[in-house]
DNA sequence: TATAGATATTGACAACTATCGATATATTAA
DNA sequence: TTAATATATCGATAGTTGTCAATATCTATA
């Protein structure tokens, strides 16, 4: 049952319910949600916060693990979802990979939120 | 093992590894966390975007059900982690409970993302 | 009271996820 | 080629989560 809002804060039983469609569609729904599955872990969010402010714009994931305090394939894990939702760039140079934040990316996300 | 960052791309052995800490703290990084997990599923999503754009402010629960087309329960349960997460108010009258969106809450999470 | 309807809670289940040890792959050096 | 090391993948497991049917709770009305 639909209800109609009124104003000082009586109670109506009238129906208002003309179901209009709903601004954010399934789609975008999706796409928004995963990135934002990317940010819901707290190990991910501190990774994110380290390369984010890195001094030379870049870290080594070598030099990440330790910080986090788990395993390597731990950190490999969560530096993979991070990069697939476009939150992180990496490059391989020799046997490492230096990862950058994606600021557009971010910006991209945050103004989703209004 | 640490490296060093070499701007012309070559590969050195040489430890950089003052592990600095952590900008966000483990406490920061939980609470962040938890918002971006209320944040992550496409139907909460989708409530929110309706709720936002209600023309009056708020939305009556009893006009949400039928458009995202799950469940009372499922709904129910979606509105009930959003609220935890400071991202819609709700008001009891009557026998319906109305929703706003608080922008407050979702500007403060986007800016946390620069 | 009793009834009807809106919302919340419970219980169960399937799907997903964070984690780690073990192992595989890749790259450089000896 | 062999050894050493950085990173990725695999397999297993424990914990979390989205969903619904059933049920409980709350409120207005007859």
């Amino acid at each position: 049952m639909t209800s109609k809002n009124v104003k000082d804060n009586a109670v109506s039983k009238v129906c208002c319910g003309t179901a209009r469609d709903i601004p954010l569609s399934e789609r975008d729904a999706d796409e928004l949600a995963a990135v934002f599955s990317a940010l819901s872990d707290p190990v991910r969010l501190r990774l994110l916060s380290i390369i984010s402010s890195a001094t030379e714009g870049e870290v080594c994931a070598c030099d990440l693990v330790t910080p986090i305090g788990k395993s390597q394939p731990t950190v490999s894990h969560h530096l993979k979802i991070l990069f697939e939702a476009g939150l992180v760039d990496r490059e391989k140079r020799g046997v490492w990979v230096w990862y950058r934040a994606v600021p557009e990316r971010m910006s991209a996300v945050a103004s989703r939120l209004r």
